[in-house]
Parts: structure tokens; sequence; C-alpha cells
RNA sequence: GCACCCGUAGCUCAGCUGGAUAGAGUGUCGCCCUCCGAAGGCGAAGGUCGCAGGUUCGAAUCCUGCCGGGUGCGCCA
């Protein structure tokens, strides 16, 4: 199954050939001049280039061969040698009805035998999500579901930051504040008791103070380095404190992201390939790719052709503690055993963009990625209206917890001010509601290109009209009512007709969503689905403006114009789905 | 200092592997509910695509320089 632009593409290719012309030049894409046509190729001008020919002369013989093809309504040369066409409505019809047959709706299947591991890396233990982790969340979230959409088998890696200088801090405050005497005291040899002694609050309330005394204090900071050093050493105590701050951890970050309709494959973290790291590390040695460096070990990954100074990469600090960078290549190597990827996509903010360069070369350096491509999905900051990194007028971060709750009672507000959802039941008022001011959010971040800042403006995301989640959820909202009075008034759904502007429109839009999923995948950019989704949504509005489908006479017309709203329907929601936005049944 | 990213309508942003008249949303102004849900549809106004060169038949898109903003640059993550 491929879109229409694809279909149309082969036919001008093999136009192309014909003529003794390179084949990619028969390249069909939709028309940049909706007013001129439906698909336009470009082939023409490039080989006027390369054969220092007429372009329009390249063009007739093209558009001689094209008109061969009955699927063709119109084929026009304009301008300097563009090749403009048109399709027949009845082959926009049959194709529209063909691709709501196919359960994948026409999804290309890029990555058919292939395996991503896809990670989330931000999050940490101890710390509760703030506004920051919704991008990383969000998008990596919509990638997920993509590259399964089009036949990756996907492992996704919540991948936590559990095993750093953090966990130091936290237990030499624990210390400090006497809290859990017994996992100190070096006598006590176990077994240690199952229940934690701080919950998740206690835990977002000691981090900050913790850091605080840390930055305030170097005798402090050393002391939280010596407890990292004793944690990552293997001392008991020590560990077992850590096992507690993981699983208490583990439980708020679950039932957070689980809020936002977000699982993960795997709740790895850099812990979790500890065991792998001294090995790794004697490994490389022997290999001969590392080298001592004022007192640390490190792995040289600057290239000659280097145009900016790459710094080493660091593998054992001079105290003997390893780093983020040396967790991140033994993951690798955890990775390459356990998943074996085609692909490791990391999605996490583009400021570690160095530092993502310098573990890659390090893998390729060592050989350690097997037949893995190591990618570096980086996205932009979320600034405040002030360009600077976003703050609440407190001048703290914005916990992701009391954004959603925010938007959540926009929504709720909102469903009042409309007089809408007043006879629901509560739950499914309250269930709307969330599921409203969750697509606000999702759409609002996944609209954005991903690698560019963007201000985080509280308001946008409160707006429940124009190009945003609960437009789109609109759309599809009174599709299905008007899909459940038309079966109440006893009528059926036929094959899509094609007849009207709105009609072709809105069937040229269905049929491009192959389109958009490829490019969305080959750019790791969701807001190219979401562009998709806002003008299908967009299409369907002008034609439900534009036609009346339950009133008119003519009850096959009827019916072909349901098919059409129940094909919307499924692009439409599918679309959505691969934004991680739920659509409600009625709202 | 060096490197990377960004600069597009009043505002928020798409478009950037070169194509025809640069698009959305929002805001402003006007029109459309006796009819399937108006969180909607239609229309108007609104642009030196930061600036200056270059490559090209053709540049918002590629190259160079400059200006402005952001980010990163060995023992944090």
């Amino acid at each position: 199954m491929s879109s229409l632009a694809a279909e149309l593409t082969a036919i001008a290719r093999a136009a192309f050939a014909a003529e003794g012309f390179a084949e990619e030049l028969g390249t069909v894409q939709a028309s940049d001049r909706a007013d001129l046509a439906q698909f336009q190729c470009n082939g023409a001008l490039a080989a006027a280039r390369q054969a220092k020919a007429n372009p329009r002369a390249i063009a007739d013989k093209i558009a001689a061969r094209l008109k061969t093809n009955p699927i063709f309504a119109k084929v026009e040369i304009a301008g300097p040698g563009f090749i403009n066409l048109d399709v027949t409505d009845d082959a926009l019809a049959e194709r529209t009805g063909a691709v709501a047959r196919d359960e994948r709706l026409g999804a290309p299947e890029t990555g058919k035998g292939k395996t991503a591991v896809i990670d989330f890396g931000g999050a940490n233990v101890a710390k509760p999500m703030h506004v920051g982790h919704l991008r990383s969340s969000v998008i990596g979230d919509s990638l997920q579901r993509l590259f399964r959409a089009n036949g990756w088998t996907v492992f996704s890696d919540v991948h936590l930051g559990d095993w750093g200088l953090q966990m130091g801090q936290l237990i030499s405050e624990i210390a400090h504040r006497g809290i859990a005497p017994l996992y100190f005291d070096e006598a006590f040899t176990g077994p240690y008791p199952d229940e934690s002694p701080v919950t998740m609050d206690d835990l977002e309330e000691i981090y900050p103070a913790a850091s605080a005394a840390c930055k305030a204090d170097p005798a402090r900071l050393e002391e939280a380095r010596k407890a990292t050093a004793d944690l990552q050493g293997g001392r008991p105590g020590y560990r077992a404190l850590w096992e507690h701050f993981f699983a208490v951890s583990r439980v708020g970050l679950e039932r957070e992201w689980g809020s936002l309709g977000i699982h993960f494959d795997l709740w790895k973290g850099e812990a979790s390939v500890e065991k792998l790291i001294v090995p790794m590390i004697a490994q490389l040695k022997a290999k001969g790719v590392t080298e001592e460096s004022e007192g640390a070990l490190v792995i040289q990954v600057a290239r000659n052709s280097d145009k900016k100074e790459m710094p080493p990469l660091i593998l054992v600090k001079s105290d003997g503690a390893v780093l983020y960078g040396t967790t991140d290549l033994a993951t690798i190597v955890d990775r390459v055993q356990e998943q074996d990827p085609d692909l490791v996509l990391y999605v996490v903010d583009q400021r570690q963009h160095l530092h993502f360069e310098q573990v890659f070369r390090a893998a390729e350096k060592a050989g350690l990625n097997g037949k893995a491509v190591l990618e570096h999905a980086g996205f932009g900051t979320m600034n405040g209206p002030d360009g600077k990194p976003f703050k609440t007028r407190a001048g703290g971060v914005m916990k992701l917890y009391d954004l959603i709750a925010m938007v959540t009672a926009e929504a709720e507000k909102r469903l009042a001010e409309a007089g809408l959802a007043a006879d629901y039941p509560p739950q499914e008022r309250e269930a709307t509601a969330r599921m409203v001011g969750i697509a606000t959010l999702k759409f609002a971040d996944l609209s954005n290109h991903r690698q560019t800042d963007y201000i985080f403006d509280l308001e946008r995301f409160s707006k429940f009209e124009g190009k945003t989640g609960p437009y789109l959820q609109y759309a599809a909202v009174r599709i299905q009512s008007i899909l459940r009075k038309a079966e109440g008034e006893g009528h059926k759904t036929a094959a899509p007709v094609v007849r009207s502007p709105e009609e072709r429109k809105l069937a040229l839009q269905l049929l491009a969503l192959p389109d958009a999923m490829g490019a969305a995948e080959t750019k790791r950019a969701p807001n190219v689905l979401a562009d998709y989704a806002f003008t299908l949504a967009q299409e369907f509005s002008r034609f439900y403006a534009e036609h009346h489908i339950l009133s008119g006479a003519d009850e096959a017309l009827r019916e072909a114009r349901l098919g059409l709203c129940e094909m919307t329907l499924k692009m439409l929601t599918k679309v959505l789905d691969l934004l991680g936005i739920e659509v409600p049944t009625r709202m």
C-alpha cells in the first residue's frame, strides 16, 4: 500500500526512464499551487539542466507518455516546464476506498525487519517531573508510536538518571539529617527493611536541599562525592537506600507518565548497566583505545576533520568514579547484547549534543555499537515568555503534575461555559476534560519543530480554538456524532464517491497519510504528523460545512458521503493516536 | 575565543535534500446557526523571509561575511 503521490511517482519515473532520463527525476508531489493542479512533477527542469536541453521540450515528451495513463484527468505543462497533474475523481474514490479496507491504513513499511531502541533519557530518580520533561516524553512517545506503525520493532527505554552524583547527594543529606541511621551503620549486616525510610514527597524535598548544601559548602560536595563512590563501590547500606529511592520514584513516575498515556518497554537506568562497566573498561583497555590523561582514563575522540575542539570522553575520573558517558557506553553494550538494534534514538535535550557526539564516536571507535546507528534526536529548550528557560512566577520550575491539573481545570471550565457535557455522568465529564487538556498540551508541543526552542505559554496551553488538539478532537467527535445519527435513522455507509471540490480535497488529504508518516519518520519530526492531522481536520470541516449529509434526497449520495466520513474518522483517529492523543466519543 | 542552533505577518509558529503568487493559527474587521455539534465555516487587511554579497534559468531554502538572540566547549547529568 502506498500513497497516491507514490503511485504517481512510479508512473512518472517510468516515463522519464523511457525517455532516457534518470528515473529519480520522476518524483511527483502535492502541488504548491492548489489552484492550478493537484500534483506536480518538476523533473523536466532538472533533466533539462543535465541534458542541456529545453525543459519544455522534455516536459512535452514526458507529458505525452503520462497522458496515455487513464488515472490522469489532466496533464499540463506550465511555466518553465512544470508538469501539472490532476487525477480523475473515480481514481480518487477508488483509492480512498482501498485505503479504508487496508488494516494499516496505508502506513509505509519502512521499518520492516528492523529494530529501534528509543531512549527517553532525562527524568531522574528522586526528582518530580517538571515541564522540561514534557518534550522528551511527548516527542519520544510520538516517535515510538510512529516507528511501530511503520513496521519497526521498538523498545522504548525510560532510561532514568539513577547512578550519578545526585544519588550521593541524597545519601549524604540523609546521613546529615539522621533519618535512617541503620543504613549508615557499618556494623549492621542486614537484611535491611523492605519499607523505604523515605517517601517520594520526602525525596522531593530532600533533593533540592542536598543540592543547595553541596553548592554552598565544598565540604558537603566532597561528602556527596565520597558517598557516590561508595555507592558505586557496592557499600551495602547505600545500595539498600538506593533500591528504596528507585522503587519509590518508579511508582510516582509510572503514574505520571501513565496519566499522559505514555508507557515504556524498559525501565532501565544508568545503574542497570553497572555490572557491565568493569568488564567493558577492561575490554577497552585491551583494545588499546583508552589512555591516561590528567589522572583520568579517557578515550580520545577528536578527528583531524574537526572544526571545533572535541574533548575526550572521560571513562573514569581521577577519583575512581565513573561518569554519565561511561554508563551511556555500557548501555550501548547492553542494548547490542539484548536488542541488537539497527537504530538507537536518543530523545534528549539538544544541549547535550556534544556529549552524545563524544559517546557515539567512542562507541564506534571501540566497535561497541554492533550494527546500530546511534542518533541524537535533540529537542529545543522550553523557554518562558522572556525567552529564558521557563520558571514559575515564584522562580521555581513548574511540575508536570501541576501543569496537567491546570489544563484539565481549564478544559472543565470550557465545557461548562459551552454548556456541553452538562448531562454526562461526572466520571465521563472528568475523563473528557482530562483528554481535552492533555490533547491541548501534547499538540501544542508536537506542532512545534522538534529542534527549535519554543516559548512555553500558559495561555497557549489553555486555548481550545484554532490549531489545537481540541480542534482535532472536535472534528473526530462530530464525525462520530453524525455516524451515530445516521445509523439511528437507518442509513448505511457505502464506498466513498468524489464529486465536489470539498470531497476532492478531503480525499487527496486522506491519500497523503503515508507521505506524512514517511516524512515524519525520516526527519524524526512529529510536527509533520501534527500538521497533517490539522489539515485533514480542516478539510473535513470544510466538507462538513458545505454538504449537509443527512438531509439530502439522494440516498446513494448520502451513503457515499457517510463512507467518506467513516474513512476520515479512521484516518484522523489513527494520526491522533500517533501523536498520543485520545479521541472521546463525545465532548 | 571556537563550534552548533535560531532570526519568516502585531503575536506564536510551519515551510529549509532549491521551483510558480512565502503559509497556518491567533489578534483586528466583516459575513454565516428555522438544517448533521458555531471548540465550526467563509472573506478582508497584515511580509525588505535579520542585513549585504555570491552560486543558479530560479534562493526563505545552498555558500561567504556581518548584525542580533540562544546553547555548548575534561573529571555535573
